[in-house]
Parts: structure tokens; sequence; C-alpha cells
RNA sequence: GUGGGCGUAGCUCAGUUGGUUAGAGCGUCGGGUUGUGGCCCCGGAGGUCGAGGGUUCAAAUCCCUCCGCUCACCCCA
């Protein structure tokens, strides 16, 4: 095999397109009954955009970001997430100015240069949605809101778990790192070596290691939540009432963090049984510091992302084909150039119809019109032709009928119509 | 970047202590019905056994190297 797809990249064949296409229109329906509005930004960004918003000293920006340089000698990177791409779009177009609350959403191709495992691929897909320009809580929790709504129409309740905690803000969260900094640097020995390379770079990140070991001492490590200011204490209190009146179940992780370096107070996971190791199957969170890293004007955010490739997952069972109403069974030349003038017409008053592409055999053709489950066959031969007439099978019931040839169209879209 | 598992037909997989033209089921195409689908019967097409090298009279099978896929670590949606 010479030629592959490169590694981490799939071709989507048609049985797969076919559960995206249904994704996304579940998608659609949800975000758009709920007032948001669809806005799709280039996949490639400035490195930029994603150096400043990501965060200089993430895994992501620093080794798994698709970037090049193009033939200017411009530093571009494919995009490793939505929100930056969006909130550039948002400031360069000052949208904020169109209206005070900006309730987006989009889906599409993301890419990230990471090794491929079950649910990780190194093109993905991800759904996502994004408030922009409210701090409300009723905005973390509609967010919230949509992603479970999205995500239950493909999987049972049951095997769902949302987790949600907040960060904190630019006024508590310093304290609490400041402390848990301190924290692990006193017990710097009794941690794995992972953990240790973590406490200097990404300290919050050492609440999801899996070392029994390290999980003992961190149990005595300094907590978020006994940091948290009261203004970020009555936001996500606020966020936990909502989602209770909006009937979504969750619990709260005080060990919850983010990758990103943007989010602020509200952070959520919606996480799936069944999935393997990589159970997330959306999350997000506020990021109310964004915008003016890009030198934007202070813009409050909330948003989230659901894994497209993750849902899949999830997805049981086939999706039953389109059933095809009429297949058109014609025999010689003369009968075959009628029969496109019949098809045309069909086809373009709505009716699905299928047609042999080449003159092959009857019993070819019903076989055909069997495997593509079509309702209806009519049959047309020389004999029909001399005698000005068709005949239609039904191929359920197998009866079968003779129609005169003038009108058939007509009388076709009559009888085949469900 | 690190580690484990697996590579035989389009798909799912057999293939004995190394042994002659590498098999099955499904799918596909055709025939059984010179003009009627599914079920049944018969037949055809389709493989550099992942690649290269080595051992041997003989390798899908044993050894080495590489490549690919996959799961997990890392990290993350």
């Amino acid at each position: 095999m010479t030629l592959k797809a490169v590694k981490g990249f799939k071709d989507i064949l048609p049985e797969e397109a076919r559960k995206r296409q249904k994704i996304e229109e579940v998608a659609r329906q949800v975000f758009e009954g709920c007032g948001l509005q669809e806005v799709r930004t280039p996949i490639l960004e400035k490195t930029e955009v994603f150096a400043r918003g990501i965060g200089e000293h993430t895994d992501i920006v620093e080794k798994e970001m698709y970037t090049f340089k193009d033939r200017n000698g411009q530093l571009l990177t494919l995009r490793p997430e939505a929100t930056a791409g969006i909130l550039r779009a948002v400031i360069e177009h000052k949208l904020y100015n169109v209206s005070p609350v900006l309730k987006f959403y989009t889906m599409g191709p993301m890419f990230r240069h990471e090794r491929p495992q079950k649910g990780r691929l190194r093109q993905f897909h991800q759904l996502n949605v994004e408030y922009i320009g409210s701090d409300s809580p009723v905005a973390d929790a509609e967010v919230i809101f949509l992603a479970y709504e999205v995500v239950s129409r493909f999987a049972s309740e049951e095997d769902l778990l949302l987790e949600i905690n907040s960060l904190g803000c630019p006024q508590c969260r310093p304290l609490h790192r400041k402390d848990l900094v301190y924290f692990l640097k006193n017990n710097m020995e009794d941690l794995c070596k992972d953990c240790q390379r973590r406490s200097q770079l990404n300290p919050l990140r050492v609440f999801d290691c899996k070392n029994e070991q390290c999980q003992k001492v961190l149990k005595f490590a300094p907590v978020m939540k006994h940091y948290i200011c009261p203004e970020c204490a009555s936001h996500m209190g606020k966020v936990l009432d909502a989602l209770e009146a909006f009937g979504i179940p969750f619990v709260q992780n005080p060990y919850l963090v983010r990758g990103l370096d943007y989010y602020r107070r509200t952070t959520f996971e919606l996480r799936a049984k069944g999935l393997g190791a990589q159970s997330t199957v959306a999350a997000g969170g506020r990021y109310d510091g964004l915008s003016r890293l890009f030198d934007g004007p202070e813009l409050p955010g909330v948003g989230m992302a659901i894994g497209v490739e993750r849902l899949l997952l999830l997805m049981k069972g086939e999706l039953e084909a389109e059933e095809v109403d009429l297949f058109i069974a014609a025999l010689g030349s003369e009968a075959r150039t009628e029969a496109l003038y019949w098809l045309g017409y069909l086809r373009r008053n709505g009716l699905r119809v299928e047609y042999s592409l080449e003159d092959k055999s009857l019993k070819a053709q019903m076989k055909q019109a069997d495997r593509v489950g079509a309702r209806y066959c009519l049959i047309v031969g020389e004999r029909e032709m001399d005698e000005e007439e068709a005949i239609l099978r039904n191929m359920e019931t197998k009866e079968q009928e003779i129609l005169d040839l003038d009108d058939l169209p007509e009388i076709l879209l009559e009888k085949t119509k469900s």
C-alpha cells in the first residue's frame, strides 16, 4: 500500500458520514432552538492567535500544533481549538457593538499533533458553543445545558457524568496557586516524576495524577474551594442553582482543572462510560480574560466543545437507510431513453428514484432495486414500449399493475408518494 | 515522546510439529428462470500472507530490521 492517509487523519466513509450528518443536524436544531447563530471561522490562523490565547507554555502550543511558514514566511497554525479564532473574529469585526451578548456556535475540524488512540485523532471534530459578552451565571448554565442536551440525544443519561468546579478569578486564584506550589515544593520527594515536572509548569494538573502515592499526598493539598472569593463563590452558587432548575444532574469536583490558561471560574466536563481512556465527551468553561489578551475590550465569555468522534463512539446501532421511492428498470435503448425523461421529472418533483447506469438484465436490475430498498419498481422493456404501457411492481407485496405510458410520470408521482 | 497488542481476499477471521496449486463465512459479479428482487443451489473474480533481509531442500509459519494499525501512558475535547 503506497498511498495512505496521514497518521491520525481518517477518511470518513458513507456509513460514518451519515452518522455525522445526524449529529450535526441534531446539534443545529438544539443550538438554533436556543437562539444561537452559526459562525464559521478559518481553519488556518496566524500562530499568534493561539499562542496568545491558549498560553505559551501549554502542551498544545509547545508541541501539539500544526505550525508552518507559508510562502511569504508568515507563521500559520491549523486551529487546535475553536474559541481563539471566534474571539479573534468577534474583536476584528467589533461584533460586541452589534449586540451586547453574542451566542454563537460552530462545528468543524481541529488539529493537534498527538499520538492517536481511542477517541483521539490528529484531525478531530468539535461542536462548539460560545457565549460572548455576558458574565451572568445563567450563561454558564445555558452553555452546560446545551452540551448536556446534545450529548444526551446520543447517549443514555445513566452513562453520563457532569462534573463542575470553579477555578476562581485573578483575585483569588493566585492565592491558591501560591499555597499549592509551596505545598508541592515541601512534598516534592513523595511525588512522581511527572508531578514534579507538573508542579513547575502547571501545578493544578497534579490533581489529575493517577499515581496512588501522589493522590495520598494530594489529600492534604490546598483546594481551590477554600480560597475562592465571595464573588466567585456567589457566581458558582448561581450556576449550580440554574443547573438544578434546568434539571441537569451534576457532581462538584474540586480537583477539576483545565488545560488552557484562559479559563476562569466555571469549568466543567461531561464524561461518558464506554469511551476508553478518553472519557470526556464535552468540556468547557468561562474565559473572561481572553478578550484582553487579544487587545480587545473587556469581554466576558463562556463556551464549550463537544468531541464529535467521542459522540460517535456513544451512538449505538445503525441508522436506518433512507428509503428509495422508486426504481426504474428499463430494458433496451428505447425504454432506457424514455426512462431518463421520467427520472428527471420525478426527481425534480422530490421523489427519490434510482436507475441502473448500465443496461443490465432485468434480473440484475431487480436485484439492484431490492438492494437499494426501493418500495416500487417500474419495469419497462421493448414489449411494454410496443404496447405503450409499463409495469409497476410493489416490491413488498409483489403486486403488479399495468400503467399507461400517457401521463406516466404524473401517475407515478401520485402512486409512489408515501 | 514512552510502553503493550496486532498485521492472511473489500470485511470478519481459520491456517496443525515449517511441506506441494493459501482457505471459510459475509460482500461482489454471473448462472439456475432467453423478462421479475429477497430464500435456496451452482460458479467466477478477488491475496506480492504489511515490507525487506536471514535460516532451510522447503517459510503465512522460525529469526532480525523496518513500516503500518491499535490500546494505554503523557496530554487533552
